[in-house]
DNA sequence: CGTCCAGGTCTAC
DNA sequence: GGTAGACCTGGACGC
């Protein structure tokens, strides 16, 4: 073990379960250098929001009866350790079944990404993305028109013109960073409010997609129109994204955290 | 076998 | 600003 990482940032709430007041950090293989292992806590607590304060979300929530149950600490979401990560696999699940999105992510870790001592690989760098040949597109990932969009997305960024890492700016407002990523290639209303709420910590965009709104009419029992549902959630403010989402997913988190 | 659609987006009106 | 059509892929479905 090279670390036991406090999670903080949750207010006075306890973090999903009471016992689960650290994260256990085990290396596998030779002994890394200082300098790795800090760089490697630092991906880790970005990658599990360890910072994230979620107390403002909870407090509202507590007042909700659907979501009561979240304020014991939901929402605290995996994220992968860049916004160009993130990008990528959300533009690979759109408009395609969820086995198409296993399928292309698969195969650029498998087919472009760094080897691992272990054998698996990492995700891919930009630069491997977009130096690959359209015959990978084509044949290998099978990512069909997803093909250009990830490969024009990965040269802006290998070459620098690019930077997505800066939409982690916490000065920057919502609008300012949807504007952003809807100028992406491939990236629409659906992408853009997937990779703000999973990725970039501002859930004030609600997801609405072909799974989540037929999720949402079987769980109120009715169809609503997308204006209909921002209402719903409106009193969630800045948080109301992240609302819609543990509302759809409710039945994802085991009885025994709740 | 053809049609539809799955965690949409883009272009052209 | 809103809306039709096209778009890769593959699995489900009806005929």
């Amino acid at each position: 073990m090279i670390a036991q990482l406090p999670l903080r940032g949750a207010g006075r709430e306890p973090v999903l379960l009471a016992r689960d007041r650290y994260a256990r950090v085990e290396l596998l293989g030779s002994a890394v250098s200082e300098r790795s292992r800090a760089h490697l806590l630092a991906q880790l607590r970005h990658m599990f929001r360890l910072g994230e304060d979620l107390s403002a979300f909870y407090a509202v929530a507590r007042e909700d009866e659907e979501l009561a149950w979240a304020a014991a600490g939901a929402g605290r979401m995996l994220r992968s350790p860049t916004v160009f990560e993130d990008v990528v696999k959300t533009i690979c699940t759109t408009n395609c079944a969820w086995s198409g999105t296993v399928r292309m992510v698969s195969a650029l870790v498998d087919h472009l990404g760094p080897p691992a001592p272990s054998g698996e690989h990492a995700f891919p760098t930009a630069a491997a993305i977009a130096d690959a040949g359209d015959a990978f597109f084509r044949d290998v990932a099978r990512a069909g028109y997803r093909g250009p969009y990830l490969r024009t997305l990965a040269a802006s960024v290998a070459s620098g013109e690019l930077d997505l890492e800066q939409l982690n700016d916490p000065q920057l407002p919502d609008d300012e960073v949807e504007q952003r990523l809807l100028a992406l290639p491939g990236v629409g209303p659906y992408a853009a409010a997937h990779v703000m709420l999973t990725s970039l910590g501002r859930y004030s965009r609600l997801v609405l997609d072909s799974w989540t709104r037929p999720t949402y009419a079987r769980l109120v029992g009715r169809k609503s129109s997308d204006k209909t549902i921002e209402r719903r959630f409106r009193r969630y403010g800045d948080f109301a994204g992240l609302a819609f989402w543990l509302l759809l997913t409710r039945a994802w988190v085991p009885d025994d955290a709740v």
